[in-house]
DNA sequence: TTGTGTTTTATTGCCTCC
DNA sequence: GGAGGCAATAAAACACAA
């Protein structure tokens, strides 16, 4: 900055941004005074710049004359030195939300005005809350794809124990229906009965394919009472968190909470909905391990900042008949919270 | 050089807390 | 009601490819 010189900017951002700098040489430490709510920046009296002295505050009238601007000429924004980012960067990793008075020394440290330094301090919390829900995000999309394949091969698996269930209560069917005319072969004649005491002599045999039945059986209960706890976890309850206010957000828009899993159609239902029809998209799902957010593994930065509990929940969506993956790669910014959709 | 995308600095408006 | 935080946004500064 050179010393004692007036900034005036009148690039800003159409509504009304003045900065006025006043660096004097030995003078005020960043004295850079800037308008904000309303509130003129409280400084001392212009110093000498260009050989020229006026006063803070010109009237419309003198703002209006080209020759105000020949002599003002607009100061672009300026960025801080490696020097003052650096520091700043220190300060921030010691503790990001800024007390008065550490705002304050800072300020005097850097030679900025107290108000840049709380902007500064505004805007890197930002950049830092973006960049934790990006690596954040990153690790609910790994923790759901390794969840997800887990499920897969536990359908398949309740699809095999199923279609054996099946094959073997077929079997069981067969050879009960000429036991039900067991009764009748009582008055047979004896070919008829020697055929009936046949049918007793493999009877131990069934019953051993019935045990093997019935295990199976429960094997398959097994499997879909583990189904029912998945998605139990899967439920909401799982504390608050940005991706569940997202969540909620679907929720709100069509998207249903898991249920219990109807693997005879391989999707999911989802209770309460008519016919699952307008539910089928969305599921959630808990990550194990929890979540840590991105600066909690740095260099001691923001320690015990999360956005999201331990048990934090990650959201997806089960979409039947089709994979869509959005991200807002191409209009990144928005704020707008990516989402996919997997077959 | 210029067009374009990204980053940084700063403002505004709204909200919460004391 | 004032101070401070945050989201959204503007615009300058910067980086970089064509």
């Amino acid at each position: 900055m050179e010393p004692g010189r007036l900034i005036f900017n009148t690039s800003g951002s159409g509504n009304g941004q003045m900065l006025f700098m006043d660096c004097g040489a030995g003078g005020i430490a960043g004295a850079a005074g800037v308008f904000h709510r309303g509130v003129r920046p409280v400084l001392g009296g212009m110093e000498e710049g260009r050989g020229v002295k006026r006063p803070f505050f010109t009237s419309p009238d003198d703002m209006l004359e080209e020759e105000y601007y020949d002599e003002q000429l607009p100061e672009k924004k300026r960025r801080l030195t490696p020097e003052q980012v650096h520091l700043l960067e220190r300060s921030f990793e010691e503790e990001n939300k800024l007390e008065p008075e550490r705002k304050t020394e800072l300020a005097r440290k850097l030679g900025l005005q107290p108000r840049q330094v709380a902007v500064w301090f505004q805007n890197r919390r930002a950049r830092w809350k973006t960049k934790t829900l990006e690596r954040d995000f990153d690790r609910l999309k790994a923790s759901f794809d390794a969840l997800r394949a887990d499920h897969d091969a536990l359908l398949q698996d309740n699809h095999r124990l199923l279609s054996q269930v099946v094959t073997l209560t077929e079997k069981m069917q067969d050879k009960e229906a000429p036991e039900g005319s067991f009764g009748a072969a009582v008055d047979a004649s004896e070919p008829e009965q020697a055929a009936a005491e046949a049918e007793a002599k493999t009877s131990l045999a069934d019953a051993e394919e019935q045990a093997a039945a019935a295990e199976a059986f429960e094997v398959v209960q097994q499997q879909q009472q583990l189904h029912v706890k998945d998605e139990e976890r899967l439920s909401p309850g799982s504390g608050g968190s940005a991706v569940l206010d997202a969540r909620d957000a679907l929720l709100g828009s069509g998207c249903g909470l898991a249920g219990v899993v109807d693997s005879s159609v391989d999707s999911y239902c989802f209770p309460g909905g008519a016919g699952g029809d307008e539910y089928h998209e969305c599921v959630m799902g808990p990550v194990a391990g929890g979540i840590q957010s991105e600066e909690d593994d740095g260099a001691g930065s923001d320690e015990g900042c999360s956005y999201y509990p331990d048990d934090a929940a990650v959201f997806f969506a089960a979409a039947q008949g089709h994979s869509h993956h959005h991200t807002d790669d191409d209009d990144q910014d928005d704020g707008q919270i990516s989402y996919w959709m997997w077959n």
